[in-house]
DNA sequence: TTGAGGTTTTGCGATTCTGC
DNA sequence: GCAGAATCGCAAAACCTCAA
């Protein structure tokens, strides 16, 4: 369901915001939608499903499918994704020295930027030991369990970070004081050594640590995060090994940014 | 081939948005 | 704040699929 900010924003064009959430309502894995599911994802009435899905497939942000009578995501999607990713300096900045960091400890190393309540993957590097953790650019995890969206929390205003846990209070009734626990961990975390921990908080057997990166340019906020098998990333190795690691990468990454501008 | 049931598209009045 | 343009959503028609 779309949930508009404020309804009488006069600068929204609501049409746009409909046609992309049309657009976002593709996840991975989800290769052909007809109108009717998507109607159900957006919470749209058909018909202006209907049309959005003709003007969408118009422009090549979508394809239909005779065969499935569906719609699947089409090259112009692509297009806009990848002029994103091109732009981004950051990731050129910081590929060698996240690839220097997942060989050193044998797991995950990832860039992400906050997305709604999930965290985006706008980079990755996974060393050749790394099993446990397959995620690759455009991969999304939680906001709340993760070690990257912890960070994220911890680099955002009170306000901001308040009006992110009230919708991830709203969704995660039952598991809310687990998440807040973990969320209020991360921010002693932060606060004492600059890094978040989630051990085993998003997926069982998943231990990470994650930093966050404040651009001087008060552009969004970055965090690197490194990933991998429990079994392999103790706590100890997080907190006293791997976490001033990642803290360093942080570091060297700002100033070549700022020494960029 | 037909009819039932479900889905998509179309027409049109109402509402919202945009540009001035 | 207003007028014209654009968009929305309801209702109904058209279309599609499938079983009998």
């Amino acid at each position: 369901m779309i949930e508009t900010e404020k309804d009488n924003d006069r600068q929204s064009v609501r049409a746009l915001e409909r046609g992309l959430e049309v657009l976002r309502s593709f996840k991975p894995g989800d290769r052909f939608l007809g109108n009717q599911e998507l109607a159900q994802r957006t919470g749209l009435p058909k018909p202006t499903i209907s049309r959005l899905t003709h003007t969408l497939t118009r422009l090549g942000y979508l394809a239909y499918s005779e065969k499935f009578g569906k719609y699947h995501l089409d090259s112009a999607v692509l297009a806009l994704g990848y002029s994103f990713l091109v732009n981004m300096d950051v990731r050129r900045i910081a590929r060698p020295l996240m690839r220097d960091l997942a060989e050193y400890a044998q797991a995950s190393v990832a860039l992400g930027v906050q997305d709604r309540l999930s965290m985006l993957y706008i980079e990755a590097y996974r060393s050749s030991a790394t099993v446990t953790l397959t995620l690759d650019v455009g991969s999304q995890i939680p906001i709340a369990t993760t070690s990257m969206g912890r960070a994220l929390l911890c680099a955002l205003s009170d306000a901001e970070r308040e009006a992110i846990l009230d919708q991830v209070k709203t969704r995660n009734e039952g598991e809310w004081p687990r998440i807040k626990a973990g969320i209020d961990q991360s921010l002693q975390d932060y606060a004492e050594r600059g890094f978040c921990l989630s051990l085993g908080d998003w997926k069982k057997d998943v231990h990470a640590v994650a930093a966050p990166l404040i651009p001087s340019d008060g552009s969004r906020v970055l965090v690197f995060s490194c990933a991998g098998a429990a079994f392999q990333l103790r706590r100890h190795m997080l907190e006293d090994d791997i976490g001033p690691r990642l803290l360093n990468l942080v570091t060297n990454v700002k100033e070549i940014m700022d020494r960029q501008v």
